[in-house]
RNA sequence: GCCCCCAUCGUCUAGCGGCCUAGGAUGUCACCCUUUCAAGGUGAAGACACGGGUUCGAGUCCCGUUGGGGGUACCA
């Protein structure tokens, strides 16, 4: 049965300012936006700066570049502005303290002076003793007047939790269901540090009941914290949201978490971990966010291939797989190519332009680029293949082939050079350029020279394209013209001299 | 160590007690088509981790084992 939110949906992408966005965070944004434009919902981005060591300069229009390439939009934001904002936390600090501090007036939470020496200190002595680690809770039996004399020396202090000494807690979550937890397990957590700024725990809670968030979706890393997050909410006395842990995407050969550089398949080759270098590699984003809904989620009926209007009809949180999943990366690259066989051949060309350009070759007209599409467009895995495939349509001056791949199978020199000096007899003979009228006459030359179409063909497509391999050779020749078509088949009958 | 999550072909997945001699996709391998290369077509190999229950009946429910993943910060 299909999820029914009891409230308008509001769904939110908090990443923290520490890089460019990652292949997995785009998945865990993908999935939230999914969530709330299935539900007609708003989708927010917020941005978790409350770090200050970890803060990488730049990536704030990093992370929002790989968002609008991806198509992912958000309805409030850092940039965009909306009714719950600032959406920046350390614009935010104001909140946090407010509510760190009722936290202690209601005796949820307490002022602990431990430094960090006794920490450290503390948890290598239950290491020794085998016990679980973690604060002992030291300064939550404080007496008021330990208390008054620690704050009088002026000691800097953290907020933290008071979490529960026993029980258990359950929460449900809308893809794993009912988890239970010890209370005895969730730690007296720090929620404001001693720089003033809060922990992830605090900020959190405070914002995203403070924006009206519906659904919280996040990776499920975030899992082992729900108890804590619970408390905090219980504390509080605020509504919960619902919540969702997504499944984390793992190397693609299975071995924890998808590293943020450095990934390869197992056959070796490299694995883009940025959103930005698939951009760079040339894979087309609505390609890459139908590969990503596949992880997780299935859109129904055996399809892999899909629109993001049709999943955002379809979606359902309740039916992603809790399953932890290695990155498929091979189907990415069968689904660009889909992607390019689908396009309508005018939407190719169009796109063929860009690399032919930054291969240094000049593109006359865009009515070429129409034409060599419908050639090349079910050979084309990315748009920068078009460089390989078609580059000597718009290579100047022309570069031959080494005479050598002139000769094809069961052929030699002498025989090859017959062939294009024959086919330079027929084809200055004709007047209607047409790759039909190419096929016709040079189907009847092989049968003269006693030869096979794949032979007398394939010296063609050497000695015009400079390569063994190339689009079909008669439209390919209609495209380059009677002319330069001539003057390439002969210069290759030269070159072929040089071998006898 | 402790806590939590997870477990179907190599991989991504369908399956929510009988429709399953387990479906799709990708990848791999054949064959067909063929003007090279692709694309396309056909086909093949390929999985319910294991052990107990529950049930007339289990891939599907429960327990355990094993395996994998995550967490265990004044990081998020």
């Amino acid at each position: 049965m299909a999820h029914i939110p009891d409230r308008p949906v509001r769904t939110r992408f908090a990443p923290s300012p520490t890089g460019s966005l990652h292949i997995g965070g785009a998945r865990t944004a993908l999935f939230s936006w999914l969530l709330a434009k299935h539900y007609d919902g708003k989708f927010i981005l917020r941005i978790e700066d409350t770090d200050r060591t970890r803060y990488v300069e730049g990536s704030l229009e990093e992370l929002l570049d790989g968002l609008r390439w991806l198509g992912i939009t958000w309805d409030e934001g850092p940039d965009v502005g909306g009714s719950y904002g600032p959406y920046t936390q350390s614009e935010r600090l104001e909140h946090y303290h407010k509510w760190a501090a009722w936290l202690v007036e209601n005796d949820k939470a307490y002022r602990c002076y431990c430094t960090a020496e006794r920490l450290a200190q503390v948890n290598e002595e239950k290491k020794k003793r085998g016990e679980q680690l973690g604060y002992d809770r030291h300064c939550r039996y404080l007496t008021p007047e330990e208390r008054a004399q620690r704050e009088a020396e002026g000691l800097s202090s953290v907020v933290r939790l008071k979490a529960p000494l026993d029980g258990q807690t359950t929460v449900h979550d809308l893809i794993h269901g009912e988890i239970t937890f010890d209370n005895s397990t969730i730690q007296d957590a720090v929620l404001l540090k001693s720089d003033g700024f809060p922990t992830y725990h605090l900020a959190v809670i405070v914002d995203d009941h403070l924006m009206e968030i519906s659904h919280v979706t996040r990776s499920s890393e975030w899992l082992p914290s729900l108890p804590l997050h619970v408390t905090l909410w219980n504390a509080f006395g605020w509504q919960m949201p619902y919540y969702a842990h997504l499944p984390v995407i793992l190397n693609p050969n299975g071995k924890g978490k998808m590293s943020k550089r450095e990934v390869f398949m197992p056959d070796g080759t490299q694995v883009p971990t940025l959103v930005r270098d698939y951009k760079a590699a040339g894979y087309i984003p609505e390609a890459v966010v139908n590969f990503l809904t596949n992880i997780g989620w299935n859109f129904g009926d055996d399809r892999e291939v899909f629109t993001v209007e049709e999943s955002i009809e379809r979606f359902d949180i309740t039916k992603v797989n809790p399953a932890n999943a290695a990155f498929p990366f091979d189907k990415l690259n069968w689904l660009n190519a889909t992607y390019i066989q689908n396009m309508p051949t005018d939407v190719l060309a169009a796109h063929l332009r860009q690399p032919l350009e930054e291969a240094g070759l000049t593109v006359d007209s865009d009515e070429t680029l129409r034409r060599i599409a419908p050639l090349v467009q079910e050979r084309l895995k990315f748009y920068k293949d078009i460089v390989d495939w078609a580059g000597f349509f718009f290579r100047e001056p022309f570069v031959a082939a080494p005479p050598e791949d002139l000769i094809q199978k069961k052929m030699d020199a002498e025989s090859t050079a017959q062939a294009l000096e024959r086919a330079y007899e027929v084809l200055s003979q004709i007047d209607d350029f047409t790759h039909e009228r190419l096929l016709e006459k040079m189907d009847a030359l092989a049968t003269e020279l006693g030869l096979k179409r794949g032979q007398m063909f394939g010296v063609l497509r050497v000695a015009v394209t400079g390569q063994r391999v190339a689009p079909p050779i008669f439209e390919t020749m209609e495209i380059i013209g009677k002319d330069k078509c001539l003057t390439r088949i002969q210069q290759a009958a030269e070159s072929l001299k040089q071998l006898t």
